[in-house]
DNA sequence: CTGACTGCAAATAGTTTGCATGACG
DNA sequence: CGTCATGCAAACTATTTGCAGTCAG
């Protein structure tokens, strides 16, 4: 399970950043979302709530959340900025609907074995690794099969 | 072997387009660097050379080169836009060194159980994935040991 | 020759910053 | 109440497009 409204806010509030109506909304947009979302599509949700939010805030809450951690960023698709709410345990990795936009996260990615054969064949030290799944998840298959 | 210069050459002339002085210029920049490089390094490059050529004919001839298929996007490190001559052979991953951008590939990614398991569990249709790895390659971490 | 290619300049899209006003704690 | 947050406008960066001149085939 991803964070929570409450949580995050807990978490802001530790940190000493206000709790605005402002960040509520955006929190609770991305919070809300099954989907990874783009900063515009965040502030056109954000709009139909609460219309007087500027763009930049949420630019600026989002900055916020990046570096408290609590946001991934979802690679797949191009556009290279979507955020998704981030699990609390940590490490894990995404399977992505290209029609829904749907994340399903998944914690064991198996890669351990590969990651050694590479560093003894490379001479790399690997630090870190960017895994992602794309494509069709149940509900859009359905769909499309009628 | 990634491709190399006449290859692509070949492969641009068979889809009539025209090998301009320009396209040479940057196809060498390309082909010639170990290293991801961002449109704008790429030009910065290629100005050495030939102070003439404009960023948007290096632009231009990335997305020529993108539709044919024979570039590969790196994701690693934020800037999304990174570009890298492909391998002919097809499916393939990248090791990033996050020090120099020297990238190294590898094919087998062994990813194919942890797929199964993934559309069994979620009913997922996987079409594609995304993997990398980040870390330090051997020249890099010698130098800072010294 | 002629259509494709080029460079310039301007348009567009995405993101960040400066600043005066406003509100959380 | 002071400080941090907000919204606007403007600056910036990255990328795309329109256009007239140029060149590869």
């Amino acid at each position: 399970m991803r964070f929570n409204e409450k949580k995050v806010a807990s978490i802001l509030r530790q940190h000493g950043y206000k709790l605005t109506p402002q960040r509520r909304t955006v929190l609770s947009v991305i919070v809300l979302s099954r989907e990874h979302l783009t900063p515009a599509a965040i502030y056109e949700r954000v709009c139909r709530e609460h219309p007087d939010v500027g763009l930049v805030t949420v630019y600026r809450t989002l900055e916020i959340l990046t570096k408290l951690g609590l946001l991934c960023e979802v690679h797949v698709g191009g556009n290279c900025r979507s955020y998704l709410m981030k699990h609390p345990s940590g490490h894990h990795h995404h399977l992505v609907c290209a029609d829904c936009r749907a994340v399903i996260d998944f914690t064991d990615c198996a890669l351990n074995e590969l990651e050694q054969r590479l560093c003894q064949e490379t001479g790399f030290k690997i630090e870190s690794h960017l895994l992602e799944f794309m494509g069709q998840c149940r509900d859009c298959r359905e769909r499309v099969l009628g």
